[in-house]
DNA sequence: CAGGATCCGTACCGATACTG
DNA sequence: CAGTATCGGTACGGATCCTG
């Protein structure tokens, strides 16, 4: 438990950091779930995703390609066409997100009760 | 997927979100893996987390307080004295950290052998 | 012993303007 | 269409000093 994990020039002291470093974005969990049920391009995600800006959302984008979680198809066509979606290792979370979704919601039940 | 969930003058998109929020915080995962096997004081979980500030450590455990997820025990005693330990609420965390360090192992090998 | 208070740097994130 | 670039505010987290 107490020795350290190098990964990818980051030090981590349990391999569920590891995850949260991926998910935790402020959009990428929404974003992973909406690949988990469709390909989509750019400008359908930020119609999805009103929240996000433009900015953020290539950020985070950016972020999930990097970790290997969606794969970014470009089009060479003009005007630009992008695609996203799920990698392989990308459709190896979705059962844990959708279990943290469980948790969550019975975390708010519970919550809720004792109030 | 799309409405938005009011929790605690917060506004969330998933559920899965409000788990993130009470356990991404730098130091909350260990400090919860720690006192999942064992009760202890400030300090000895101090010694156990040497690289949190004192006062990192302490707003990490307010958190944890303030969400319900472990309780703090006070005895009125000088020197004083604070037990941390976790609620039930933070019991039923616990298969989910591990399921969150599995995931995470995996995918470090998977990434180590893609290299 | 278990903290509280304060100062401060950085990283995150929003808003806006511009582009191949 | 799918971005990039820049400015700036806020909040997170580190370092240090103080206390019932």
């Amino acid at each position: 438990m107490s020795h350290l994990i190098e990964f990818r020039n980051q030090q981590y002291r349990c391999t569920s950091e590891i995850i949260l470093d991926l998910i935790s974005g402020k959009w990428k969990i929404l974003i992973l779930s909406f690949l988990a049920e469709h390909t989509f391009r750019f400008n359908e995600l930020q119609k999805r995703i009103p929240g996000a800006t433009q900015k953020m959302l290539t950020m985070q984008l950016r972020d999930l390609e990097n970790d290997g979680l969606i794969v970014r198809k470009v089009y060479p066509v003009v005007p630009p066409k992008v695609e996203y979606y799920l990698s392989d290792q990308g459709q190896r979370l979705a059962p844990m997100l959708q279990l943290l979704c469980e948790y969550g919601a019975d975390y708010v039940d519970r919550f809720r009760l004792d109030q």
